[in-house]
DNA sequence: GAAGATTGAGATGTCAATCTTG
DNA sequence: CAAGATTGACATCTCAATCTTC
């Protein structure tokens, strides 16, 4: 563990970087939402899937996985949204465990209002920027560091690693918290 | 706003690969730094700059500026810091108004164990499949949408007005049909 | 027992006051 | 009044039960 690679001063910057080009985006796009429709980009995820399903309704297990939040979040966000009238709670015909998640009409209403304002955002502050070679470099460039990251966590001891991959407890001091959030 | 220009099939992919992208680091990294220190993404966001002021401390003003956080997270995240040992607060001499910030034995020992594998962690994930103009590239990709964020956010650009500097229409482009965009 | 979903508790982040000092 | 910082209220997210149904 003495040996670390440390950060090149490049790869420094492409991590200060991303990291500020991350915050930069997730600002501007969240006021946007907020400011044009009263949305917040969580809202905005759940929104989108629904608005494009057939009958704009979803299992919540599907909708589940196509935003990738676990069963307690999803939940806790569709009772919030529910209570201000933008979706439903169904039963689920064929299978008495299920929820069908059904998007009501102001719902509906409100996501077609909100897109097109959102998307121009989007565009405004990405994609103006970019080539369309650009476009396709950074999809390659996201795509490989998502496989890597795919392929690296599921292998829990990665080869040529430390003799003891398992067991590295560094910790010195107590934590009254769990993995929080994100930058 | 009837006149939206969609993102194209591209423009949509890269889209998706980027917040697919962002999701699985987050999670890794926060998984990795909770198992190995007990400590979150926040939490070391706040350690390393503190560890590297001299003197390991630094007014919660520049602390606060150099995370980009306002007064109000930094406030709460330091309370929780400092009720766990990992830092203290002390006046601010010259300025009464001031708080300094300290990293206490506690903090430095905890960040000087975290960091190798942290960094370790961040070059398994990203940098073992990015050639050293892979870094360039996303670097530079990445600033240009930072400073274009920058740009658009700082001018509102009236709208209605006269075709002025900040429009920057995106020439002809296909689209597509669907609000294809999340978060 | 496993899967789908809900719930409550605790942690974190945001917003709007509030307080003190320059 | 403006700046630095704190606080309380509230919304959100995570984790660990819990409940029902397959």
């Amino acid at each position: 563990m003495s040996d670390v690679q440390w950060l090149t001063t490049e790869e420094q910057r492409m991590w200060r970087a991303f990291h500020g080009m991350r915050r930069a985006l997730d600002r501007g796009l969240e006021r946007e939402l907020a400011d044009e429709a009263g949305l917040s980009s969580a809202d905005f995820e759940v929104l989108v899937p629904l608005s494009e399903a057939p009958d704009r309704r979803l299992r919540a297990r599907e909708l589940g996985r196509m935003v990738s939040w676990d069963r307690s979040r999803l939940s806790h966000h569709l009772r919030r949204m529910e209570r201000r009238g933008l979706v439903e709670r169904l039963d689920c015909p064929g299978d008495a465990r299920g929820t069908i998640i059904a998007l009501t009409g102001a719902g509906w209403s409100l996501i077609q209002a909100a897109a097109p304002a959102h998307v121009a955002a989007v565009r405004s502050y990405v994609f103006d920027v970019l080539t369309p070679d650009d476009v396709v470099t950074f999809t390659n460039l996201t795509e490989r560091i998502a496989d890597q990251i795919a392929r690296v966590s599921a292998d829990p001891c990665p080869a040529g690693a430390v003799p003891d991959p398992c067991s590295n407890d560094a910790a010195a001091v107590s934590r009254d918290a769990d993995p929080g959030c994100e930058e």
